[in-house]
DNA sequence: AACACGGGGAA
DNA sequence: TTCCCAGTGTT
């Protein structure tokens, strides 16, 4: 850090600006300073590219377009519309706290970083962002892309998968920090997602290639330094497809592990339905942290009788294709209905 | 402080 | 394969 003179620091943020001014993708959010709709953006591309959830995000303002809307609207429908998506507690709070909203503040989304905080949800960048983009609030929003390209500016070896990573970026944001943080913030995004990639970044195009240390040392492939590994554990899954002239049976997930609320299929059935399991398919699925195998017994129910009595035991509901699509299903299992759908109607 | 939580795209 | 993405909640 001692190549850069502190009076350096100042300007970094304001040509950032400029970049930005120039170079900002043309983004659905862009143009707003809803604070609902970024909100909701905010929630959507945690953890997600943008590609991958700009659809999701335009469907979801079309149905639900104020929190209103959202507050009065059923968890199943908001999860339906979070298919795919992945980290469906995302779906479940962002529905909870438009709740709070329109009961702690009658229905205005709160202005103050400390009180967007509490909204379910809304963790300390997303306040942030929230508050910098729509109410002038002067606090980054620290997120991968400021470990990265701030890791990067100062050649600063901290431990981005250190638990105080997001307190020591945020204090070296500071140090760049321009008058207007809202634009800033998403400055960085984009920075970070043209040009500050974590592969094969464009220095060569960075409007920061002046500023950066570790460009200047040759080293930015070295930043950030991250030592923490997620070790991937494997997950054995079984489960029953019991279905009978297009209907099948289907129950909803907890919301205590993987899958938060989702529908799945039966994961064990009782004795007298084991002679009408017909095949069994081995899907495997890969995850972030799991490695899942999931076993699925196509069991086809010739006889009426134990189908009706089946039912009247248990508490599966019942569905079939087209209705499923209005359920909200973990991504091998939607696939699989597919293909079941696919095979019904050849048959 | 450490871990759990989806899915997809890039290299 | 491995990494990582507009992170948050729980323990």
């Amino acid at each position: 850090m001692e190549k850069i003179e502190n009076s350096d620091f100042k300007q970094i943020g304001n040509k950032l600006l400029s970049w930005y001014k120039e170079n900002a993708r043309d983004l659905p959010f862009r143009q707003t300073k809803n604070p609902y709709k970024i909100w909701i953006c905010e929630i959507v591309f945690q953890q997600t590219r943008i590609n991958q959830g700009l659809n999701h995000y335009n469907n979801f303002i079309k149905r639900f377009p104020d929190v209103k809307t959202l507050a009065e609207s059923l968890e199943d429908e908001v999860l339906l519309y979070w298919k795919g998506l992945g980290y469906y507690s995302r779906a479940i709070n962002i529905h909870k706290a438009a709740q709070q909203i329109m009961n702690d503040y009658h229905g205005a989304f709160p202005h103050e970083y400390d009180e967007i905080l509490k909204l379910k949800g809304v963790g300390k960048y997303t306040a942030a962002a929230v508050s910098s983009i729509c109410f002038d609030g002067k606090i980054p929003a620290v997120d991968g892309n400021f470990y990265r390209v701030l890791s990067r500016i100062f050649a600063d070896d901290f431990d981005i998968s250190n638990s105080r990573a997001f307190i020591y970026f945020s204090e070296l944001a500071h140090l760049i920090l321009p008058e207007n943080v809202g634009d800033f913030n998403q400055a960085m995004m984009d920075l970070g997602s043209e040009i500050c990639k974590p592969k094969n970044p464009l220095c060569h195009e960075c409007p920061l290639n002046k500023n950066c240390l570790a460009f200047s040392l040759n080293k930015v492939s070295e930043f950030p330094v991250k030592t923490k590994k997620v070790k991937a554990n494997d997950l054995d899954l079984k489960y029953y497809f019991v279905h009978r002239n297009g209907e099948f049976l289907i129950q909803q997930r907890k919301d205590d592990f993987i899958w938060k609320k989702l529908f799945e299929f039966p994961p064990e059935i009782s004795e007298e339905l084991i002679p009408f399991i017909k095949s069994v398919k081995t899907v495997n699925h890969k995850l972030t942290h799991k490695n899942l195998s999931i076993e699925i017994f196509n069991v086809e129910v010739d006889s009426e009788e134990v189908w009706k009595d089946f039912i009247a035991k248990n508490d599966f509901i019942v569905t079939n294709v087209e209705d499923s699509h209005e359920k909200s299903f973990p991504k091998p299992l939607e696939n699989y209905i597919e293909n079941y759908h696919t095979a019904y109607r050849i048959l």
